[in-house]
Order: C-alpha cells, then structure tokens, then sequence
DNA sequence: CTGTTAGCGCGTTCAT
DNA sequence: ATGAACGCGCTAACAG
C-alpha cells in the first residue's frame, strides 16, 4: 500500500492516472512514495474493478512459427505497449474450444487474430467486450482474402513459361492449416477461369521419402507445376524432383511462399511469394489506436490489395 | 453473481474448489447454477485475493523461432493445462529490463525460462514468489552446459576426416543470441585442450553476397571446418562455398544444428546436430509438478547429459 | 454437519 | 483530497 506517501488511496489512484486535479506539491509525494517502494498498482484490482484485463492476446495459428510471424508479433508488441497493454501470444492447440478458452480466460481487451477463430469464436469474444482484430470487412469474402490472392499469382506465375499441369503442395502436418484451403481456391478459381482442368492437391510430408512418394503418385510425363504451401513444402517437392530425375523447370517448376532465408540460399534458388505485412499492420494499428478513443468507425483506408511480390528464382 | 444458486458466495467457493464438506444436493444445485450462467470464476478475483495470478510466463529469446522451440512450447502448455494455469508467452525484447517488467506485470506462479533471464532477473522473479523453471542447479557450471557440449561435440565431427581449420559462424541478426556464445566456447574449449588453434568467430548474414564475403574473408586455401549456430547460417555457408567453388565437405566441411526439414531436403544433405528434448521436458515436468506440492526439493533424477545426435549428412 | 456471515486484498469512482 | 462503496473470490470463524 502505497499509502503511506500520507495520502489516501483515491489520491493515488487520481495521480497515477491524472484524474482529478492534484496540487503538484502532493503528485510530487505521490510520485516520490511510489518509486521509492517500486509500486506497481495490482493488475489484478484493475482487471477487478473494470471487468477486463489489460491483455491483448494473440492468437496464432498452430502452424509451422516463422520469421515472418515473429515480426508481425514484434511489431504488434511495440504498438500495444504504447497503448498499455500486455501483450500475450497464444498458440492454438488442436482443440478450438480449449483456445476460445483459454482465450477467453484472460478477459482480454483486444484479440488479434491470425486466421484461427471462425465466426462464432469472433462473436463470442466480442460478445464478452473484446474488440477482434483485424475488424472484419463486408468485403472481406472469399475472392477478396489474400491468400485466394496468393493462389492466383502462383498458378501465373507457374504458367509463365507455357502450359503444364498444376498441383496444389499441401502441407502434411499434424498442426491445422488456416491459410492453404484458401490458396487452393485461388488456384482453382483461376484455373477455371481460363479454361484449365482443376488443378489437384497432393499432401507433401516436410521429409524426402514421403515427398517423393507424392510426387512420383501425381507425376506422369507431362510438365508439371507445384504450387506450394510454403518454402519448405517446396524445398520437399524439390528434394522429390532431384531423387526421381527430373528437370527444374523443365519437367518439374516449383514455387513457394514466404521468401525464407533457406529458400534463397540453396540450389536452384527458389521461387516465391513474398507477403509484405506493412499494410496488416497499418490496419491492426489503426484497430488498436481505436481502441482508445473508442471512434468505433473505420479508419478510411481500406487497402484492400495487399501488395505481393513474386521473387523469382530458378525453380520456374 | 452465481449466487443466484440460491447460496452464497461462500458456498460457490467451496463447491468449486472441494473444501468443506457439502452435501451432494447442494453441489449439485451449485454445479448446475454454475454451467447455466456459464459462470467462470473471475481470475482477477482470484489474483486478488491470492497475491499471485494463474500464470506460466515462458520466456522465449529473441532468436528465430523454430519448429524445436515450439514442440516445447507446446508440450509445456499440455502440461500446465493440468495444473490449472493458463500459460503466456513472452519473446524477450531487446531491451531486458523491459522483458523482465512485461514477466512480472502478470506476478506469475512460474516462469520458465529459454535462456533469456540472467542471474539477478531471476532472483527478482522468485524474490516476487514466482518459481523459475528450470531451477538452477549447482552443478550448471559452463562446462556442463548443454549449449558448451554441442561446441565440443561439433568440433569432433568436423575434425572427423582429417584435420582442419575450425570457425565458427555465428548467427548476424538484429536479434540477440543467448546460445551461440556457450557454443563458441565448447569449440575453443575443446581445441585448446587437443593443442589445436584456436577457432575463429565469423558472423554470417542469411543471404548469399553476405556469407560470401564472410567466408572469402575467412578462407586461405586449408580446408576449413565451419560449426554453425543452426541449420540457417549453416546452408548460409555453403550458399557461399557453391559460389565461391569450394569442394564440400573437401574445402569447406559445414555443420549445422537443429536438424530442421530445410536442412534435410537440400543437396548436399546438411550434417546437423539433434537435440532430444525429452529430458528438458522432463525436469520442467517435474518442475512444475513441485509446484502442487510445494515439495521443493529437486526431484532426485538430475539428468546431466541432453542426448545429442549427431545426424550424418554429406557437408561433413 | 451444513452453510452463512464477515472481512480481506486493491484500485476506481462518486459524493462529500 | 478523502471516505465509502463496489467488484469477486477465498477463508476463518460461527450460527443453525
């Protein structure tokens, strides 16, 4: 109890978050009495008296952590701290309702999502007073999502040098996988539009063996294009395509997304999709700054393209 | 207010925790008032009145985060799902007194720590009565660090062709790095003690024009043997080895650690070192489990050696 | 034996 | 600038 600066406990409370007007004689004591015993008001009173917790949570989902994410955290992690709040980064466990919870159990302020709760998840977080980020747009549907985006760019860019068949790399691992439904829709879409069979979609374990037992199932003579789910799908569709003979990009063209450190440094060097997140955290910041004065409204940028650059490498 | 159950507070607490004795038919009552409103205890409260939240802070360096890193995360999750705590991660920033407040903000019950805490953060941690995990030993003396014996043990399978000069590639990232150093030391340790030249230091940047100059700075005809911090700055190396025409493993013989897939699915396959986390899960394991019965005293199976494997590739 | 009352811990806010 | 009351759960003491 910080009390003992000779003042009662509304008066620390009004000096600490510049509420009423204090004499700066008594906000200097204040002050003074609160370093000198390294006093730190309880979150849990706070988190007691307003309902909710300082904690912004994020979730992410259960799939392979890169540097990418991790940056998107450090940056998400800067902003919240200019806003005080305490940021708590959450795996999802294979189980969604365990995550809600878990969630949940911090009665956070704001979540930020990356692409693991479904609607009724978003609702009921928002139900609770949780605000959910990034906002979900009227327009935010299928076409309009960027990883639909990043299926269409792939398919062209597999095409480049002329016709050849398509094929979806999933990942096969036993985390869930938000984004490659998506991608494979925009693969599709795309194909469709232009007149092209439906490309197909082999699961590709991250170890040669198996990789090359999908590759050799999908192979059959005619040139073949794999779009990947990440680098390291594409590093494992490779591995396959140098263990079974074939030419990159002749017979074999690969591509990935992510733009890994790896997928530059080995041989041929990869192509790939590199995602660039400065606009996702505009948006989240602008969602976490709205946080404060409460505008509700959206901020009016709504970017809705995200800007994607093809890296190209040798592997197409 | 569960106490619409038609009981009081009182009765609710000792329902839901097991303490005194209450007649079946009360519970009951109490049970079902609770899953009605769908009433969760406040965790705030709780703090409150505990001094202590339900939180397990895992602490995590700044470093690139790995599928390794996240297993564990993930096992220590399941486990801390079964003492009722809900667990937080926290990357260490690179300011660490401001990680160290980011910890205490949420007077966690435990923290477990990946390298980032020094000495006195942790006796600021348990002064605060939360229990660190790993818990020091007395015996964790630098030679008996685990990241010191893959120093030595790297050494050995570089040397194991013939001799060679040794050089360390240190990891060259704005984010800091708790493990190379230790690493660094094995090596030097080791050498020393066979009346071999003391390694070199070299850093190297995660793209090609950069570890190129690194290792054309470092090459001067001998064969060189390179340990590297992880899997990443190891196919770093030999990036630039393909380009500057260096022989593998004749000139140049590269090691990784971590064993991650990317390395594995590269030609020439990398060489790589293998960390078995059972046992680091197992004393965290029994860490936590203390933490229920307040036993305190070290469960008596002080495994000192981590199991490493060696995993043979063609760079060696 | 059963369940209640009282009071604590801490920060916030309203009325004084 | 303060006292009182509140929010919520826990526990010691106590009355039914």
């Amino acid at each position: 109890m910080a009390r003992r600066a000779g003042v009662s406990r509304a008066t620390v409370s009004h000096v600490l978050n510049g509420r009423g007007r204090i004499p700066e004689e008594t906000r200097q004591r204040v002050l003074a009495a609160a370093s000198e015993l390294q006093y730190t008001p309880s979150p849990a009173g706070r988190a007691l008296v307003r309902g909710r917790s300082d904690v912004l949570v994020i979730v992410i989902p259960h799939t392979t952590f890169g540097r990418n994410l991790q940056d998107l955290v450090d940056d998400i992690t800067a902003q919240a701290d200019t806003h005080d709040l305490s940021v708590v980064v959450r795996f999802a466990g294979p189980d969604p309702e365990e995550t809600l919870a878990a969630v949940q159990h911090f009665r956070p302020v704001a979540v930020v999502d990356f692409g693991v709760l479904g609607a009724a998840d978003r609702d009921s977080l928002e139900a609770s007073g949780a605000v959910v980020i990034p906002k979900l747009r009227p327009d935010d549907t299928l076409e309009n999502n960027a990883n639909f985006t990043i299926g269409e760019l792939m398919v062209q860019e597999l095409l480049r040098k002329g016709p050849r068949r398509l094929v979806f790399g999933a990942l096969l691992d036993e985390r869930s996988d938000p984004f490659g439904p998506a991608r494979y829709e925009g693969m599709k879409h795309w194909a469709q539009a232009h007149g092209l069979p439906i490309p197909r979609r082999m699961e590709i374990p991250l170890h040669l063996a198996g990789a090359r037992a999908a590759l050799q199932a999908e192979f059959a003579d005619e040139p073949i294009g794999v779009a990947c789910y990440n680098d390291a799908v594409a590093l494992a569709v490779l591995a396959a395509g140098r263990d079974l003979g074939l030419s990159v990009p002749g017979h074999l063209s690969v591509m990935g997304v992510d733009a890994t450190a790896e997928g530059q440094l080995v041989s041929p060097r990869l192509t790939t999709l590199k995602a660039d997140n400065g606009p996702v955290m505009a948006r989240i910041a602008a969602d976490l700054t709205s946080l404060d004065g409460r505008t509700g409204a959206h901020p009016g940028t709504p970017e809705r393209t995200r800007p994607f650059t093809v890296i190209r490498g040798e592997t197409t």
